[in-house]
RNA sequence: UCCCCCCUGGUGUAAGGGCAACACAGCGGUCUUUGGAACCGCUAAUCCACGUUCGAAUCGUGGGGGGGGAACCA
């Protein structure tokens, strides 16, 4: 076992869960974490999904909180209970538990109305009477602002009127719809009065008849999550430019929760497609069987094929979180499957196309019963079956080469090779058929070797064999990724037409040892040489039986091959060359008014500030103000200017300048400070941290955290020795030509002193020090 | 065209001013009654430019590339 230290750093927090950390650490939410699976019943979940099952319930759980399951039903016309259903039974088979907390959005039907209700005498809703197309004109466009229809300015007691007639079936679909009265003009198309409600008369699979009007995802999502205080509401990318739509929704109603909105990649996955539209099609087009076909993405079709639930939520460990478009390697999920099965399953022999062999000096007639493990040496579980050797076996036609190629470990003319927990056999004819095609071999076994042991000889191939009189014949389905290609959605339109032809390959007259037929028909297998195995669930009749493979074993053998074929790879530095060359260097120059030009040309021309500086500074008026009066505090424009656009920005985070508890003065004093050696720039950051979140006066500052810089040569050489002294394994690496780890030494010193230490000095000290 | 988001080895994720890390894949080796597993080693990355800084993957400006956004879908 490894320590941290020895391991590195301790790998970091994904964004989502860094954000929960803080808010806990900040006793955010009552130190509550509430977390939720949302699904729309409308589909099957597939990997995609699961990862965030995964993301959601784990969230939670890391964190002692909870995760609800809510079905996000506001949409008649798509949703229906057998999904419910299924997606009930996937989180659950995935290995998650909601608890008491199962949520359906029509549930809360009627607190959306009420809340509507409310917004509407609050003046922020109406009910709107123009059709469709004339409110998509009235939107504007990305470039125009949207106009007011004349619905806009009904007064709360039509809107309300209106609106409870909506709701009372007074009126046929489509004929008005209630919208939030927000921006027009907001550059957040979202933001231009977005609909709430539409009428549709349609049967909810839940509701009934009850309702004719349906709430849109905008409106609901948020007060689901608010009514269910919800705290981290985790959804995927596209609902970015929701977000202030959901805060407006969660602001605008009287709930006591306040939850917030957090958007993660949706995890792709190489060779296969996730589109509920795309993977319709191919269960419609008859590509696949079914929704659960082993072959599917879904939950369903995984768990078919034989994937267990902990391989997948490996596999959403592996995969991680991020903000990145990504394509996750297939090779990551079948590392994953057999990284958990291979530390679980039995072993057993199949031979998927059999080859007969006569063992020629053994006697007919007779069965020996040899004692085979079912897991090897490696594999810290106990169990062996009795497997009968017989004269008449079967092999594996791929383990038989007449003309081997050089390194080929198996069975060839005059070669010998193991018998898996059997014994070594030679090959000493081939016999033909009439065509001239191999039919059988005549082999000799040697008796000595009985259960695989070769003391004082090497053998380097091991085969599986069945008996060819006590073997099960059975059938077995090769499934494989379902493209050609990695990206499917690359080839547009023919996506189709990227299908893996061989996705499934069925084998009739494949051959099992007897042992399997005792085994509960749910038994997972690593079939030896081959990969993992089970039965089909729904296929398999216990007399005839069909085994599924789930994943391949990795193949280093095949490899070697491929490799020789491959073509070499094009140079990556190609793809880089052709940058553009042509980029301009000057900054294009925002429209400003004529007083703030003037005030950038003094700024860069007189006061010596930066191009890029001057131009920054001079794009708002109250950028320049708080410059002006800074700069009356004596300190140098230049520094003052860089410490404006290069630092406060940093400390200030979404806040505008106007909002921060300091001004001109304050700044201005804090550069000075920092430009007649008081402060280390490392320590101005701090200082300027404490300003900005609870203001004060930089001198108060320093002085009461004791930040005076060291700029002292004797005091910092103290701690230069100190360092190099600690961390003598280093030093000796530095000494050794690794000099980028100077900067190493400097960070430690700062770190010792508070961030109080001059870091020219201390880095001119440990230059010739470590030297 | 306007707004928002993203860009670290082949892939996915860390490091969020101070040692570019982990996993998968790939390559080589050890071991092996599975050409499996395990173990050891190696290869391989901060989109570009300029700026701020003692020090930039990290902060700033600009550019490039990718994704999303104007449903009475979610």
């Amino acid at each position: 076992m490894k320590t941290p230290a020895e391991n590195g750093p301790t790998p970091g927090l994904d964004f989502i869960r860094t954000i929960v950390a803080e808010d806990l650490e900040a006793g955010l939410h009552g130190g509550r974490v509430v977390t939720r699976f949302p699904p729309e019943p409308n589909g099957y979940l597939h990997i995609g999904h699961a990862t965030a099952v995964c993301l959601n319930f784990n969230v939670a759980l890391e964190n002692g909180g909870v995760c609800h399951l809510r079905f996000d039903d506001t949409n008649p016309e798509t949703e229906d209970i057998r999904y419910v259903r299924s997606i009930t039974e996937d989180v659950r088979w995935l290995g998650f538990d909601w608890g008491e907390h199962l949520y359906y959005a029509s549930d809360c039907f009627e607190q959306m109305y009420g809340f509507a209700e409310h917004l509407i005498r609050e003046g922020k809703a109406y009910v709107e009477s123009a059709s469709e197309d004339e409110i998509r004109d009235a939107r504007g466009s990305v470039t125009e602002p949207g106009s007011p229809t004349p619905s806009r300015s009904r007064s709360v007691e039509e809107n309300l009127d209106l609106f409870r007639r909506m709701r009372a079936g007074e009126f046929p679909d489509g004929t008005h719809v209630l919208r939030a009265k927000i921006d027009l003009a907001s550059p957040n198309m979202l933001l231009r009065d977005p609909v709430l409600y539409r009428i549709r008369h349609a049967h909810h699979y839940r509701t009934g008849d009850e309702w004719c009007i349906y709430p849109l995802y905008d409106w609901a999502h948020p007060i689901e999550d608010a009514i269910e205080c919800v705290t981290h509401s985790i959804c995927t990318l596209e609902f970015e430019t929701h977000r202030p739509l959901y805060n407006w929704v969660v602001e605008n109603i009287p709930v006591g929760c306040r939850p917030h909105q957090y958007e993660f990649a949706r995890r792709n996955l190489e060779h296969t497609v996730m589109s509920k539209r795309k993977l319709l099609e191919l269960v419609e087009g008859g590509y696949v069987d079914s929704w659960d076909d082993p072959r599917m993405p879904t939950v369903a079709g995984l768990r078919r094929r034989g994937v267990t639930p902990e391989a997948i939520r490996t596999f959403a460990d592996l995969a991680g979180v991020g903000k990145t478009e990504n394509r996750i390697d297939i090779g990551k999920l079948e590392f994953a499957i057999r990284d958990d099965l291979n530390q679980r399953v039995p072993r057993v022999l199949c031979v998927l196309r059999p080859l007969k062999v006569v063992i020629t000096n053994f006697p007919e007639g007779e069965v020996e019963h040899l004692e085979a493990p079912y897991y090897p040496r490696d594999v810290p579980r106990e169990g062996s079956r009795v497997v009968p050797f017989t004269r008449t076996i079967y092999i594996e036609r791929e383990d038989f080469q007449e003309d081997p190629p050089s390194g080929y470990h198996r069975l060839a003319p005059g070669n010998e090779v193991r018998l898996r927990y059997a014994y070594v056999i030679r090959c000493d004819e081939v016999i033909r058929d009439e065509r001239g095609g191999i039919a059988e071999l005549r082999c000799t076994y040697d008796r000595a070797t009985r259960g695989g042991k070769t003391e004082g000889r090497t053998v380097k191939g091991t085969i599986h064999w069945v008996s060819a009189d006590h073997s099960v014949e059975c059938e077995v389905r090769l499934y494989d990724r379902l493209f050609l290609v990695p990206d499917p959605e690359e080839a547009g339109e023919a996506w189709k037409e990227t299908l893996n032809p061989e996705s499934l390959v069925v084998i009739h007259g494949a051959r099992i040892e007897p042992s399997v037929r005792e085994d509960p028909p749910n038994t997972r297998y690593q079939f030896e040489r081959l990969g993992y195995f089970w039965r089909d669930p729904i296929d398999s009749e216990s007399e005839a039986m069909v085994f599924n493979r789930t994943v391949m074993l990795r193949d280093t053998w095949v490899k070697q091959g491929e490799a020789a074929e491959e073509l070499p790879t094009k140079p990556k530095a190609e793809v880089r060359v052709e940058r553009h060359a042509e980029t301009s260097t000057s900054a294009p120059e925002p429209e400003r008014s004529a007083a703030l030009e003037a005030r950038r040309e003094r700024y860069v021309r007189e006061l010596g500030v930066g191009d890029a500086e001057g131009e920054i500074i001079t794009r708002e008026d109250a950028t320049a103000e708080l410059f002006e009066t800074a700069i009356a505090t004596g300190a140098t424009p230049r520094t003052l200017a860089n410490w404006i656009v290069h630092e406060v920005p940093r400390e200030a985070g979404e806040r505008a300048l106007s909002e921060l508890p300091f001004g001109g003065q304050e700044l201005g004093r804090l550069v000075v400070l920092l430009e007649d050696g008081t402060l280390s720039s490392s320590a101005g950051r701090d200082v300027l941290a404490e300003m900005t979140t609870r203001g004060g006066a930089p001198d108060e500052i320093v002085e009461r955290r004791g930040l005076h810089q060291i700029s002292d040569p004797e005091k910092l050489g103290l701690l230069v020795d100190e360092v190099i002294a600690q961390n003598a394994k280093k030093a000796a690496e530095y000494r050794d030509g690794r000099t980028g780890l100077l900067g190493f030494f400097v960070g430690q010193v700062m770190r010792k002193t508070g961030g109080r230490a001059n870091p020219e000095v201390a880095s001119k000290l440990l230059e010739s020090r470590l030297r």
